[in-house]
This record gives structure tokens, sequence and C-alpha cells, in this order.
DNA sequence: CGCTGTTTTAAACGATCGTTTAAAACAGCG
DNA sequence: CGCTGTTTTAAACGATCGTTTAAAACAGCG
């Protein structure tokens, strides 16, 4: 196992867990048992289990974000070039970002849903200092596509976009996180299978008339 | 400090530490200690750690399933007297929720948000057994509930709801999970003050408008 | 008051945690 | 091969965890 192997082992193994049983219920015992390394890798590696936490974080968001914003500049020229009806560009942005996070996730729709449960959990279990080392390392993005939808829908005031993306951030992170347990319930209820991408297409439009609908 | 003072102490102090600082990373040590009572009153009054954390859910969820079916069915029989049109009624179904929560929490807005932060880590955070848990106690009222808004919107599928159902208790648990970090972001941007009632007032709108947007 | 059942207390249990250590194993290069 | 820096290994560190124990303190009642 090279080095490389030994340090990809683990942000796997760790990612993984800790999006089963949260930061805190997760041990580098387990951590280590699973990605098949010694206990001592992660401290050697990566300093402590704090800064393996942040590395999980990283290894996804740190090339998303290039990325995104590379797509959003091009996209927003393209907009920019034949201005039209605000109403089906909303969903495109919301696709834009979502499939765009499956592409850095290599189309592994699971994937971007481990990622996503894992950025509910920080927001909604971690400490603070863990939220503001997020928000000041990536909010940049976020704020880029909040000003996006401000030129999309420029009736909306600056504030009907603060909430409404929080409440669509919510939306989309909680039912991510629980994937797995909403889609065995949907086809014990009503006998249907149904996949991940299908879900999406469904919530795309639930935010964007969400969206429209918070206009004061 | 009578006995009952003993364990509403424990579970008052139970409650805002696993809101705060989530199951795992909450010592019986820290609650006992905030609660001022022995380290040993947890496990001879709840058992152990677990059913304490079963006891915080049921303080709330024991007299608010109770009120909200009462509440429901008062609500319905005026709704069958005089059938109109759907629009306001779903935004008046979303208030009920809210605000039967808020009273069985003394109309203490904190209290609420409190323990959507709790049920959201329940959901994201705990092991399937917790989940499954909550499903079997408190299930009914979720589908009671899922049931009304079908009545309401006979054009919408039982799928579109099941869905919405869901994006819309993302949207509300994970927002208030993090109220206190949201508005305090949101003071500082835009220099304003608001308060939790006036973001519940612009969740209802999101979510009516996003439920009428899923129909496919 | 004296008795009985309940509650609280202080101490200790074994288990597990994150981290550190020092030696062993390894990899790369002259 | 022999040297040097890197990585892995096994063991141990002190700290903290949930839980249990046995004695002390308390409350209620005849």
């Amino acid at each position: 196992m090279t080095q490389s192997e030994t340090v990809e082992n683990i942000l796997d193994a760790a990612e993984r867990l800790f999006a089963e049983i949260g930061f805190g219920d997760t041990s580098l015992r387990k951590i280590t048992s699973k990605a098949g390394v010694n206990l001592a890798a992660v401290n050697y590696h990566f300093g402590s289990k704090e800064s393996l936490i942040q590395a999980v974080f990283a290894r996804f968001l740190d090339p998303f974000t290039v990325r995104i914003l590379e797509v959003l500049d091009e996209k927003q020229k393209s907009w920019n070039s034949q201005p039209g009806s605000e109403s089906p560009e909303l969903e495109e942005l919301l696709r834009l970002v979502v499939y765009t996070a499956a592409e850095i996730n290599d189309y592994d729709v699971r994937k971007s849903a481990t990622f996503l449960r894992l950025l509910g959990l920080a927001y909604t279990q971690a400490q603070s200092h863990f939220r503001n080392y997020i928000n000041n390392k990536y909010g940049v993005v976020f704020q880029r596509i909040v000003a996006i939808m401000q030129e999309l829908c420029p009736t909306h005031s600056p504030q009907d976009f603060y909430w409404a993306t929080h409440f669509a951030l919510g939306a989309t992170i909680f039912t991510m996180s629980g994937i797995d347990a909403l889609i065995e319930m949907y086809e014990e209820d009503f006998d249907k299978s149904i996949v991940v991408h299908e879900v999406v297409e469904r919530l795309v439009p639930f935010l964007a008339a969400g969206f429209r609908g918070v206009a004061k």
C-alpha cells in the first residue's frame, strides 16, 4: 500500500463512517480498521481527528468550488447574451449545481448523497468553530449562487433569497441525508421502485416553486 | 429538590446539551452537572442514556401528538362544511402544525427550535433503530397530515405528497436546527433584526408554493 | 419516635477514547 | 549494497465514558 493509498483509504472509510454514525461516534479505531491501516496512521498523516474531518470535506469541496465557479461563469455569459423570462432558468441553475456536484463525485449519486449527509451533520451537529471554517472557506461560492439568483429573479429582494436559499439547502440536505431510508419507505408504501435521480427531478421543481413563492 | 424536580432538571439539561453538541458528545457527566444532580441520577431514574434520549423526545411528542390530532379533527370539520379553493388552506394547515407545536412548548419559540434541532439530529445522526422507534411511535400523526393534504389538493398524486412532505420537513428541520446561526448571519448581512416568528412566516409560503410545484 | 421504602451520594468498575512513543520496516538513491 | 528519510507497527499513555455498587440521607406514615 503506497502512501497515497493509505491516505485515500482513510478518507474513504472516514467519510462513510462519519455519514453513517456521526463524527462523535466514529472512533479512529473504527476508521483505521475499516481502512485496513494502523491506528497511528491518522495522526501521522492528518495530525488529529479534527484535521481528518476537515480533510474529508476539502477532498470534495475544493474541486467542487473550482468547477462550479467555472460552470457558473460560462452559463452566466449565455444568459446575459440572450436575456429571457426568468422561469426556466431557475430550474436550470438548480440542476447545474446538482449535476456539477455529481460530476465531482464521478457521477456516483451515492457519493453525492453521502457528502450532503456529512454537510448536514456539520451544520446541525458540529461545534460552531467548524461551521465557521466551512463558511469562511467556501462561503464565496454560496454568495455567488445567491447573486445569480437575484439576477434571474429581479423582483425578489435579497432578503427573500437569503431565506429561500437556506430553506432550499435544508430540503436538499435533509432529503439526501436520509435518501436510503426515504426510498425504502417509498417502495414499501407504493410498491414501486425509484432511483435517486428521479428524486432529484422531483426536488428541483419543489425548490424552484418555493423560490418563486417567498417573494413578499 | 423533589423527585420530579430532579427528573425535569435532567430532561431540561439533556435537551439543551443534545441540541447543542449532539447525542454522542453529550456525556452523562455534562448533563448531571448542568442539572445540578448526582451522576447516578440518570441511570436511577431513566435506566440508561438511551432511555433518557427517548424520554426527551416523549416529553414533547406525546402531548404534541394528542393535541395535533384534536386540532386537525376540529379543523377538518370546518373545511368539510365549506369546501372551497385549495389555495389558502395549505398555508393554514402548515401554520396549524407550527403553532400547535409552539403551544406545546408554552409558545416559547426557542423551545420549538431546540426540539426540531433534536429531531433533525435523530434523523441524520442517530442509528436506524432510533429512527424506527420514532416512526413506529409517532408515524400515525405524520400519515394523518399527509392524508389531509391529499384532501386539500386532490389533483396531486400520493407520490407527489410523499416527496413534497419530506422536502418540506427537511427545509423546516434544517432551518430551525440552525436558526440562531441563520439569524446572526442575516443580521450581519443586512443590518436588520429579525425574530423567529418572522422566519416562520417566510417559510410557510415557501413550503406551500413548493407543495403546489411538485405535481407532475 | 421508629420503621420502611425511595432517593441521593461518593467511589469505583471495566471499556474505550485520541494521542504519543520508540522501534521496525520500507523506499529511493548514490 | 549502504545510507537516509519516510512510513508502519505494536504498545502504552492519561483521560473520559456509561454503568454499578453500597452506604448515607431523606420522606412518609403508623
